[in-house]
DNA sequence: CTACGTGTTAAAGTTCACTTCAAGTCAACG
DNA sequence: CGTTGACTTGAAGTGAACTTTAACACGTAG
């Protein structure tokens, strides 16, 4: 078999056909060859899909994630401007595992801790603690 | 003072003024007293604020922001249903906090280790290395 | 009194990230 | 040959989370 439908891709992602037709649009992933107008993935696409889901998954935006891809060293975006990219989307980055973890922490305490009503834990938010 | 107005939540929050509005209809923050129909909060709404605030940061859903407020104990929700929803979304912020990590370790390795094409991270991504 | 600034509402508009739809192509099966 | 099933396209639709708009209500400064 020489190549993967997009079907195929489909199931092996868990993403839908459509969707992979609007991120080949979107520019997130290479438009692929065809059998008579149909598209037929290389297995290496699956690769690119992976970093696609998880950039996603972490908060990027479509855009965003496009600007990651096209951004690498054989692409176009000039180094120092991916650079300072990069370094404002660490912070958010950090910031983000910031309220994970303390979201995280409230699910946990809500029931077994000092949090026991809402008013605690606003209290203990408005004085920086918890 | 007797209450902040809408203006001057919105000014500590860095929320705007509508956003408050949403909210409040949304079911995320308490109808405050009014003073000829105006909104009039007491400073206690800053903890509450700041808690969806982290919420929202952390990936929840309005909907899901309101469930986890209106869960607490004074309020209606059932324990089990609050534990089975809690213990779902730890696993979410888990599999968050996960791929905000990689994405971290993305963007700082991009210029600097193996990953220098976009094919090598994709690659590295396929055999799960990285 | 008028104008200004801040507030009020309901309803409509916007952006993002997809999904669904309508109408068609194509290979294979019976 | 017809039909089935997977695919194609561009365009329109969807839901979430806000924002903007239009029209109106106040208190106050000049």
């Amino acid at each position: 078999m020489l190549g993967l439908s997009i079907g195929e891709v489909a199931r092996r992602t868990g993403l839908a056909a459509s969707t992979l037709r609007f991120y080949e649009k979107a520019g997130l992933l290479p438009s692929p060859t065809r059998v008579s107008r149909q598209r037929r993935y290389d297995a290496a696409i699956l690769g690119r899909i992976k970093l696609v889901q998880i950039a996603r998954s972490a908060g990027f935006t479509v855009e965003e994630t496009r600007k990651f891809i096209s951004g690498f060293p054989a692409d176009t975006m000039p180094r120092v401007r991916w650079q300072a990219l990069a370094g404002r989307k660490r912070q958010e980055l950090d910031a983000l595992i910031d309220s994970a973890q303390k979201m995280k922490t409230l699910l946990a305490s809500k029931f077994d801790c000092r949090c026991r009503q809402l008013e605690d834990c606003e209290r203990a938010f408005a004085n920086k603690g918890c």
